[in-house]
DNA sequence: ATAATCACCTGCTCGC
DNA sequence: TGCGAGCAGGTGATTA
């Protein structure tokens, strides 16, 4: 389910719901997660103050004076603000029950996701200290995606997904970028020109924002922390439309496997 | 260093 | 209706 835009979506729609509140009890029905959930997470968080939920990548962090709540989505993990009466179902690994009776509850059917308490600097920890730059921040644009890009042979699309040169466009994202980019994503990275990464940057940065504008891609059951469902799905141009044909040229679509990943552009609009 | 593959796990769809 | 195959929004670990 969730890529940046549907994150970050998560992130502003429980932030609001969790900000002043002291965490009053930690529940652990599954620990087996991407990596256990740690024994101690309660004696770490309960009496804690929240102060504010942020994010890098696709994590979400909550920061402590002695350390930090780390927390991803994988594939299939939602997080949603509940009442601290409503009985867990299946798949609900996790709560964090507050002080004023409700609790920020994980549902994640894969497991892919995590929980994970890291003492002292978070921005040091192994998973987020080699990433790339947020792709709508300063630091990424096409210049910077030129000069990592040299001498790369694997495919574009690819590169664009190595979350060392950039975090956070998953494969919905990186399908819909190069389309609007006019960009073939098996393409080499490192035989791309300038102006396309220049072009290929704004675009990822546009469909980035304007899905986080419209609460993200709901794909499945994908509710935001307010429990509203995203509205972008319906602006995908590639994602999902194999075999159909482009809404621009009207040619049909090819879906094909890059780095086991599904892959669909138009081979018209995009060289 | 880079590229490709595997692995983790459940649920759903498809073809037979 | 049942059953195996293949696929799904991610990404660290392992292998060439």
């Amino acid at each position: 389910m969730p890529e940046l835009p549907e994150v970050e979506t998560t992130r502003r729609g429980i932030e609001p719901h969790l900000a002043g509140r002291r965490i009053a009890a930690v529940a652990v029905r599954q620990p087996k997660l991407r990596w256990p959930v740690p024994a101690d997470l309660a004696e770490q968080l309960v009496g804690q103050r929240i102060g504010a939920v942020l994010r890098r990548a696709k994590y979400l962090l909550i920061p402590f004076p002695a350390g930090t709540l780390l927390m991803h989505l994988g594939m299939s993990g939602s997080l949603r603000i509940i009442q601290g009466d409503e009985p867990p179902g299946y798949h609900d690994h996790v709560d964090l029950v507050l002080d004023d009776g409700r609790a920020l509850r994980l549902h994640d059917p894969r497991r892919f996701g995590a929980v994970l308490w890291v003492n002292g600097d978070v921005t040091v920890h192994p998973l987020l200290a080699g990433l790339g730059p947020e792709p709508l921040s300063d630091a990424f644009d096409g210049d910077y995606l030129y000069a990592r890009s040299r001498r790369r042979r694997a495919p574009v699309k690819s590169f664009l997904m190595d979350g060392r040169v950039v975090v956070g466009v998953g494969n919905i994202y990186a399908n819909e970028a190069l389309f609007a980019a006019g960009i073939r994503p098996d393409r080499a990275a490192g035989r791309i020109s300038l102006a396309r990464y220049r072009r290929l940057a704004d675009e990822v940065k546009r469909v980035l924002a304007h899905s986080i504008e419209q609460g993200g891609t709901t794909l499945r059951d994908f509710v935001g922390g307010d429990g509203k469902p995203g509205y972008f799905k319906q602006e995908l141009l590639v994602y999902g439309r194999g075999g159909e044909s482009c809404k621009l040229c009207r040619e049909l679509l090819i879906e094909t496997r890059l780095g086991q990943r599904s892959t669909v552009f138009c081979r018209r609009c995009q060289r």
